[in-house]
DNA sequence: TTTTATATGTTGCAAATGCAACATTTTACA
DNA sequence: TGTAAAATGTTGCATTTGCAACATATAAAA
């Protein structure tokens, strides 16, 4: 996964991040980033720790929708964060760098040298969340848990490239990303391991066709 | 929804697109554009007419994964075009314009006046995919029928400010953008009304609560 | 203006799934 | 290391949903 800083020296970084006026906060555990921000539009770069998108409900109910972690980029351009039913909580210590959108094209920064890779990477980065996101789509639009799992393990194994892998996340996270019931997922498992189709051992998965 | 040369004038636009060494190829109706395709990474404008990119599943059902309309940016980064399951077909005649990734930052392109411009509206249109992205989402993860169509309902308002509107596309792609069953989203709908919860007049749409 | 294709509306039924309410295991952390 | 928290596994049951098989209305094309 593409870094914003990919191919460009701790030296150069420095630089960029200068001229660029970038403003990099260090957060306590469960701080809500978002609730003192007053800045344009912005990019956002996750130094270290990692934050959690949560839409709160009109009932009360949290969901997830989004989880960055440390090289990650979101942003006022990229995520729904002026809603006030939208809130950014760091999910431990966490150190964010902000840098303001139209700071990406000041007169100084378009004639420093490694202004191009900057860009590019930028480019590159939005190019994969748009990517991220349409494997999600392909997942949910799947019709059945079945179907919803079968297409991640063969997506999982491409990835992997091995029929024999192990799950990046929980089995509980795994419903969530695929939005079904745990549970239900957790029994249709059993009915693909039953019926041959797989094998686990934690998670430790092996697609067997 | 930002253009790819959204206050660039026609002269500058022409360019542009000179120096960025644009292609630009007229398709007919239903040629899979995709299949005598061996640029690089590439981004493609969507001059004129539409495309749907097709995943053909291994028992030959095929899924719409996405439309492109006139003004709409596509490209390899962010589709997964590589696959052979996938085909890009034009709907109609369909005229479209090349740019190969590495000529966004090419040595003479960088010293041009309006290139400020063109890649901030580049950026622009990648973040606005995937914030449209985060919508579908946020959509499909919805457990019921009911409450995709009621958070499809409410967002639409929203956008168009007003608790009657039109519904911009037709119930079965409405349907289809929720992965719903149509017929089962026509019977949701019936008893939303039933209930009192929204009225309907052909695609207008009353929200009563 | 026919004819054809597409969109919309309806309903019975079987299958899939969310939900609740648990037990058990594993992991985190004080 | 002990304890609390999180993850995993299980199952009955009511609800939701996809699917099939229609009828009808509307829009597109010949």
């Amino acid at each position: 996964m593409t870094n914003l800083f990919n191919n460009i020296s701790e030296k150069n970084i420095d630089k960029l991040l200068h001229i660029l006026k970038a403003n990099t906060i260090h957060y306590s555990k469960n701080v809500d980033i978002l609730s003192n921000n007053d800045m344009d539009d912005f990019f956002a770069i996750i130094e270290s720790g990692s934050l959690q998108l949560v839409y709160n409900d009109y009932e009360g109910n949290k969901t997830i929708l989004e989880e960055f972690q440390e090289g990650n980029v979101f942003g006022s351009l990229i995520s729904q964060i002026h809603s006030n039913e939208i809130t950014c909580i760091t999910k431990e210590k966490t150190k964010i760098t902000y840098i303001e959108f139209n700071q990406i094209t000041n007169n100084e920064i378009i004639r420093t040298d490694s202004y191009i890779l900057f860009i590019k990477n930028l480019i590159k980065i939005l190019s994969e969340q748009v990517t991220a996101k349409n494997n999600r789509i392909e997942l949910l639009t799947k019709k059945t848990t079945r179907d919803k799992i079968l297409e991640y393990l063969k997506l999982e194994s491409q990835k992997k490239g091995s029929k024999t892998f192990t799950l990046p996340i929980t089995f509980t996270e795994l419903a969530n990303y695929l939005s079904v019931d745990r549970s239900a997922m957790t029994r249709e498992i059993k009915y693909l391991k039953n019926e041959g189709f797989i094998e686990t051992h934690g998670r430790k998965i092996s697609i067997l066709y």
